[in-house]
DNA sequence: AGTACGTTAACGCAGCGTAATTGTGA
DNA sequence: CTCACAATTACGCTGCGTTAACGTAC
């Protein structure tokens, strides 16, 4: 019989440092964190379809600020477990909390991008007609919004 | 003559600590890294309005996870300069960069969001038909979009 | 006006706690 | 490659001892 089954869709480490641009080591150091389950062969590691998309909520949580702990959070909701009732219903409670901080978090980027956006108009303004004398930046109280 | 422009606005330190719930040995720290300049009254820092909305932003950037050396950035953004014509136009493509850059991080952030809320239909599916196996989570490689 | 006293704050530098790696030696 | 453990680096404060300036009361 061919063993087509052993190989699987299976990375070995260094295939994923070459995939996603990170140290073997980091990736050691994540499954101590137990943020990726590698399977063995002997001692090797050996990274499943569903590691490497774990990984990339890894890296994507990284890159906006999320602490592994976030992260592994995040990933725990992705794993739903044996399906147990009561089980799922946490779950479900917990992730819909998640959201509504995402949420809260994504709204204060929106301000932020916002007053950017509204200062980015303010130096065009000044741009425009270099000669006025245009001292305010920032209102003394931007108040509440 | 009566002073009234000596008292123009200005909190001393301890009053800023009760209306932003931070330190003074915090708002030192900001202002030894240069996120904060208030005024001196002899040796007394005194701050302005316009330290108060700096200081607000701060927090905020700090609240959704930017570093202090963004913020110092993003809040140099907002003051404009003398005004030379130059100087002006660098800021505006400084601002800009930083604002592409956030628009990627929300964009980034609503994938999150998008992934986590069809993760919570598939719970609630799973809670509906309590019976169904219902294996997998995370599809091999959900990619580009 | 002078002065005593309590509060408030300045200074400065070492240290701390957490997070996320990274190095090391086997 | 593996493992376990120590060390490092970056960040964001924080403690603390000491001194100085105020503000009101007498």
């Amino acid at each position: 019989m061919k063993d087509i089954a052993s190989s699987a869709d299976l990375w070995p480490i260094g295939a994923m440092t070459n995939a996603f641009d990170v140290t073997a080591r980091t990736l050691r150091f994540y499954e101590a964190e137990e943020l990726l389950h590698p399977v063995r062969r002997g001692t090797a590691r050996l990274y499943s379809a569903r590691d490497r998309a774990r990984l990339k909520l890894i890296l994507r949580g990284k890159r906006f600020g999320f602490s592994l702990a976030e992260i592994r959070e995040l990933l725990d909701l992705y794993d739903l477990g044996d399906g147990q009732a009561t089980q799922l219903a946490a779950t479900r409670e917990h992730a819909v909390e998640k959201l509504a901080a995402m949420e809260r978090q994504r709204a204060e980027l929106d301000d932020a991008i916002a007053d950017l956006r509204s200062q980015i108009g303010e130096i065009e303004k000044l741009l425009r007609n270099k000669t006025a004398p245009a001292p305010a930046t920032l209102e003394p109280d931007g108040s509440s919004r």
